[in-house]
Order: structure tokens, then sequence, then C-alpha cells
DNA sequence: GACTGGCACTCGCGGCAGTGGAGTGCCAAC
DNA sequence: GTTGGCACTCCACTGCCGCGAGTGCCAGTC
């Protein structure tokens, strides 16, 4: 396939190619062999240029709106460019800091989502998109096993997304101290550090090896921490930010617009959107068709995982038009990742 | 003023203003003399009822677009149809039910404002705007306090609202059971079913009530309470939903709606839009130019506040286009804060 | 005096033809 | 392989015209 383009498109083609792109982009308009050359050095007349836009079309990554017009990159040019063409931008140092400063200044989970899905909008001028830091991915940090008054027992989980959770354990009667103490060692021994899932399985483990008189007891604080993990509540939460740039696709509102912000609405679909990258801690780009929802397929979405060190604890990133500027919004959403994955493991 | 209206406009000319706000709300287009005796019972010609127009125009509650179109109501004119002329119509019974049952089903506060945004957008066809439960407008329904290993003391508050916070407070040395137990029942009497701040001048008082030796820890523990009372955050939070529901407003985009849709990504300006409202318990209705902020000033803005028995936690409305049907929408949002109050205060 | 029918007038809107210009494809020449 | 030239296409824009909805006014009627 790669060798397929390499043999049909020679250097001057993919540098057509990319000038397109790169003036669509810009000017939002078809653009014109003549435009072309006088923008860029590509050192040959529009003739020539003409030429080269005839295979361009031919092999489908450019197309006419109609016959008398300028070109436009089609899903297959976008494609090519991002692949081959586009050197990811380094941020300037000046956004970087803006993320950095922004970014610490918050001060929970919450916060930082909050912080970062405006931060992101604000980079990319497009529609930011943050699913907070997933339970099921994240580890157990520390258990708080607390007896209250009268059989009752309070539970605190902190887990290294920085999430707190908290269940109350009725039980039909009081657990003695050495209990509760025995049970909050073997647990937290079993759990600690582990993965929410993985913990579950080890706390399931740990009923049989109390003695019959504490497993009704011992059964009910697992069932509840087991249960607290897999929340799946905490996991279907995302927020969304910039909606407002939704503008920038300056397509008619209700053929197009509108759909795109009912999709925006709806959690669930965003979700599987985020869930669905190919790498969950590379960057993924799916442009125009080949996002897999019919209301964003005008649209391309940038996403990548973030978390510490290569674990990602869930997804973020942004949908825009086609045209989008793909180097300068790789590099955003790559460094707003980054720094959100650092803060969460400071924090 | 009244007086004035009820001199100047007949039982007739009111009726005609009636008309044409419930014709316009209707077809969204300008409405003419002829169309408005077609679809109403006036009871009179075309002709005399285009001498009631031009009275109703002169007087500034109704406009023409252009001299040869048909009549549009005014903010003044909606005023008046709202304030006079409108009654608010009772939801039907499948709709009262689908609210209950669809806020029943929720597990926390988060829940609850996350389902009646959604609600409270369905039924409206509006942009739906809900406030989180007000931590300083709530009262204190119970606090736990437990003492954990190596000096540290956890303090568990639930507030009337349905929010539970808790946290650790670090103490130098452990203090007594004798002294845990006696500090827990003074704050409970102190504390319990007060309002937040409230809670936190009386607690403030009970430091001095401790023997000199344990007011240090006294002082720890008050401080810490006190700061999770008056932890704004929480009061500074909504949420929004339906906003694909801004095509309603079927203007231009980049003139009208971006600028909407840039103020409702303000939770700032929200907040101040819905702290604003003239009795925080009632059904507030600003129109047009009523509302405070330039970005909105096309808009309508219904609100009411929610919580328990006359005692509002926080606010909840939507904002729509002038052209909206306030009977409906007045009634809705009035039904969802009824349901939502008695939800939190089930919970 | 209030209401009505008739009538002239206004003005926005949709359809239509004409024009200009941007851009192309092709071809012959270098 | 590249270039300049040229004929062709087709969209965007403009001005024009006729239609129809709606009005305001006036004279006539109950």
């Amino acid at each position: 396939m790669t060798e397929g383009v390499d043999a049909m498109l020679d250097e001057r083609k993919l540098a057509v190619l990319r000038a397109i792109v790169e003036d669509y982009v810009d000017t939002e308009e078809p653009v014109g062999s003549r435009a072309l050359v006088e923008r860029h050095q590509l050192g040959v007349s529009p003739a020539t240029v003409r030429n080269d836009m005839a295979v361009l079309e031919e092999e489908g990554f450019i197309a006419q709106p109609h016959t008398s017009a300028g070109r436009i990159p089609t899903d297959k040019g976008y494609r090519l460019f991002v692949d081959r063409l586009a050197t990811i931008r380094a941020l300037s140092g000046p956004e970087r800091r803006a993320i950095g400063t922004f970014l610490d200044g918050a001060v929970d989970v919450e916060d930082i989502v909050r912080r970062s899905v405006r931060m992101l909008a604000q980079l990319t001028h497009q529609v930011a998109i943050v699913q907070y830091p997933s339970m099921t991915r994240s580890t157990v940090r520390h258990i708080e096993m607390v007896p209250l008054e009268s059989g009752r027992l309070l539970l605190v989980i902190i887990t290294s997304s920085g999430r707190v959770e908290q269940r109350i354990v009725e039980l039909v009667d009081a657990p003695t101290e050495e209990l509760v103490a025995d049970l909050r060692s073997r647990v937290a021994s079993a759990a600690l550090g582990r993965r929410l899932p993985e913990a579950s399985l080890l706390l399931a483990e740990l009923i049989d090896t109390f003695g019959p008189q504490d497993r009704a007891v011992v059964a009910s604080v697992v069932t509840t921490l087991t249960e607290a993990f897999s929340d799946e509540r905490s996991d279907e939460r995302i927020a969304v930010g910039g909606t407002s740039n939704l503008a920038r696709f300056g397509a008619d509102f209700d053929t197009s617009l509108r759909p795109m912000l009912e999709a925006l609405e709806e959690h669930v679909v965003l979700l599987k959107l985020l869930g669905e990258a190919t790498s969950p801690s590379l960057l993924t780009v799916r442009i125009g068709s080949e996002v897999p929802y019919e209301e964003l397929s005008t649209a391309s979405v940038v996403t990548t995982g973030y978390g510490a060190q290569h674990e990602p604890l869930a997804t973020l990133g942004v949908v825009g038009p086609m045209r989008m500027d793909y180097p300068g919004t790789m590099a955003a959403v790559r460094a707003v990742a980054r720094y959100v994955g650092r803060t969460l493991s400071d924090s």
C-alpha cells in the first residue's frame, strides 16, 4: 500500500498535496493551481501543478466541488497528509507554560478534568472531550475501615486517580474490634496497589480464609468494596467543552451542527468514541468517514490516552472539522494529556 | 401602570394580543389580521382587528418587521402576556409520571442533577440549567466522627442536600476516647439541623467551652468542619443540557447562537443569572431585554428555586427564545423543581 | 360610535436571465 | 517532462419583474 503510494506519487505531487491541505485549512476555500504556485515555492508553473492535481484526483486524494472550482482534500487526502506529510508541531513555550500553570491550580480530580477541557478547547479552538479517570483502570491507593455506632461500618476508598469513594455497610451484629483489625490488614494486603478488577478477585478469595462465624461480615464488606470498585458510573462520566467552536464547521446549522450538538450531549456515544481508539495510549486520528458515528462523519477526532507512565487511566481528545490544523491539534492534545497525567499522579 | 393598561386596552384588544402571541409562538411567523380571525373566535372582521393592532403597536406591545408584514409581539407584549393573559397550563398526567419515575431512579445528588437537566430539556425543548444544591443553604443532617490510627480523626458530614463530605484531621497527639465522645455530642447539638453558615458560627463558640488542654484538638476539628461547610466549590457548580435546542432560535449562527453557546459555557455567568432571580423560591420569568446579559438579551429565562418546603437550596430553569410557550415552560420548570426538591429531601 | 367591506399601496420574496471570473483540461511547442 | 495558450465550464452575483400577503384608510352600515 505504502509502496503503491510512493510509486504513484513522486516527491512533488506529495508537496502539492501538502500545499493543498495547508492552504485549504487556512483559507477554507477550494484552492486552484495559480494560487498554489503563488503561495508556495514549488518551482514549477500552474500548468504542471494542474497535471499533478489531475493525478492526485484520479487517486482519490483530492476532489473538486464542481467543475470550475479549485480542489479540496478528501478523507483519503487528509489521511495521507497526517500519516506521511505532517510533522507534529511542538507547542510554543508560552503555550506549554499556560497548560502547566493552569492545571497546577487544580484542587481535585473534578477540577483537573474541568480545567483540562477548557484548556484543550482554548488551545485547539475545537470541541474538547475529557473522560474522567477510569475506576477500573486505576489502582487502590488506600482503604479506610471504620466501625460506626450500631453495627455500621464506614469504608473509604482512595484510588490512584485521586477519586475518593465512601460506603457504609450495615451489619446485622457489630463485629469485634479484633475482626475489624484483622479484616483491615488482610484487605489492605489483598487490594493495595492493585488494579480495581484484580483487587476485586483477590478480595473474593479472602472470604474463605475467615472462620465461618465471621464470614457473613466479611462477605458484606467484600461485596460492598467490589461494588464500589466496579461502579460503572464513574467510568461513564465525561466532560465536554468548547461547543461554541462548532461554528468552525461553518456548515448549515440544522443539517450539520444540530445533530452534532445532540451527539455531543449523548455521553454514551462519546464514551464509545473515546474507547474505540485503536491504541489506548497512542495518539489516534480518525478522519471523516473513519469516525464510527454517522452524526460525526463530517468531523475528525483526535484522541489519546492519559495517565501515568504508559498506563492509561482514560482518554481525552477533540472533535473538529475535517479541515483542521492537524499538526497543531495533535500537538495540543498530546501535550494536555501529558500534563493531565502528570498532575494526576502528583496529587 | 396596570390601570393605564386597562384603560387603554379593552377586553378584545387583550384577546387580540393573546392570540398574536399564541399564533406567533406556534407558527414562528408574523401574524396578520386575516389569519387571526380565522384561527380564533374573535367574532369580528379582519378590519376591526387591524384597528386594534394599530393601537397595540402604538402602545409598544407588538411590532412589524417590515411594512407589509404581520405583527410580532415585543418584549413588552410578552411581558403583558405572561403577567395577565397566560394561565400556567398543568402538565399532563403522563408528563408528571415521567418526571417522577425518571427522578426516582437517581442514586445520588450528582445523578439527580443530571437527570433533572435532561428531563427539563426534554420537557421544554429548551436549554436547561440546574444549579447543584447549595452547601451554604442546606442544613447539617449528620456528622460522624471517628478516630483512626496515629492521632488522625475522620469526619464525615452529610447535608440535607444529600451531599457527603469527608475530611481527615491530623492531630499532634491522639485525643482520649472521652474527649471524642464529648466533642461528638456537643458538635452534634450545635450543628445538627442548622444551616451550614449558622452551624459554623455555633461551632466556633464551642471551642471556649472546652478546657485549655483540649482546645487545640477542638480547634482543629472545628476549623476543618467550618472549611468543609463553606466549601464554595459546590456552590459554583452547574449543569447544562439540551444545548441542541438552541436550534429553536432559528437565527443566524454566528451572530446569535455562537455568543449564546459561549455564554452557556461560562458557568460563572449562569450562576449569576440564576442567583439574580427576583424571588428565590418563586417562578421568575425574564424576557429579552430584561435578561441582564447582553449575549442572552434575545432570549427569555424562566427560573425557580428548588428545595424542601419553601427553603430553596438552589435554582434551576431554562433559557429559550423569547418566542417560547410560556405557560408550558413555566409549568414544566415548576414541576421539575418540585420533584427535585422532594427527591432530595427523601434521600 | 363602533364595526365592516372595499381598495389602493407597500414591500419582501422567488424566479429568471445575463454577466464576470476563476479554474480547468487539452494541446502544441520547447 | 514542462510550459504557455486557449477554449470551455460552471458558479456566484446582479438586476429585474411579478406575485401575494398584509396594511392603512375611507366610505358605508347597523
